[in-house]
DNA sequence: TATTGTTATACTCTATAACTATA
DNA sequence: TATAGTTATAGAGTATAACAATA
């Protein structure tokens, strides 16, 4: 096995180059399909628990959110308990773009994903996105 | 095991939060320290083949390469035998930039790696960067 | 004709700073 | 004082289009 700090610098380099050739990609813009996903499995989201999930500022959350409300992919409506808060919630069009163009999206990965990988190696990676993810939240 | 359609969501929205929380910790642009890394185990590089291995596009790869070529860690000469192309070389302070800086990089990263991830967890992780190695070049 | 590289331009993604409103 | 959110601005990262030079 690898040294840590070699570890360290072979999963930079090799999760920047998967995420570069996801993005090219045909598709809407991932950090937002993101958004529109995680929105589809939460319910009263602010901004700053958006922010927080996704690991990124509130301030480029209330961005991208801005930008999907513009879109019509999304609404806010104040927290009546809270008038500090906004919740935002998937529009009809958002749940719409996330199962129409979110499948297309993926239909590139998921292709390599059944071509390239044997089912054990596809249970690895499952494995290794838990990894990931706590990786994540570190 | 996840249905493959729902591993490449859960692939793209995990690799996005990863490399987000990785370019938030302090230390020169993790797309330059890529190609940095990359010319220190490369030679005779040009600008396509830099752009190739890295997954963008030529005309990216240019514009950064410039960047650092403005930054005095990489310097250009004129490939002799075929004189479209520049070969792509790490100046002194480039190597010494990899070096130092390139370290402080990853000390968060290799870090977590310890704290958070056991001997045979990291083997896992280890593996699984071969996996989305070839994901990268598919 | 195909390949290598360049410049110009624009879009995506995310951050910091400075602010308002509410708890 | 602390928290939720907003707007302005800037920087990082990458792409497409249009082009020049060489193979």
């Amino acid at each position: 096995m690898s040294e840590i700090p070699a570890l360290a610098t072979n999963l930079r380099e090799t999760l920047i180059r998967v995420v570069r050739r996801m993005r090219a990609e045909p598709g809407p813009p991932i950090a937002r399909m993101a958004i529109l996903n995680r929105l589809d499995r939460t319910t009263g989201a602010g901004i700053s628990d958006l922010a927080a999930a996704e690991r990124m500022r509130p301030q480029s959350m209330a961005q991208a959110v801005r930008e999907l409300e513009d879109d019509g992919l999304v609404s806010r409506r104040p927290d009546p308990d809270d008038r500090r808060r906004v919740v935002i919630e998937l529009t009809a069009d958002g749940r719409e773009t996330l199962r129409v163009t979110g499948e297309r999206r993926d239909t590139w990965l998921a292709g390599v994903l059944e071509r390239e990988l044997d089912d054990e190696e596809r249970r690895q990676l499952e494995q290794a996105l838990a990894l990931l993810g706590r990786i994540a939240e570190a």
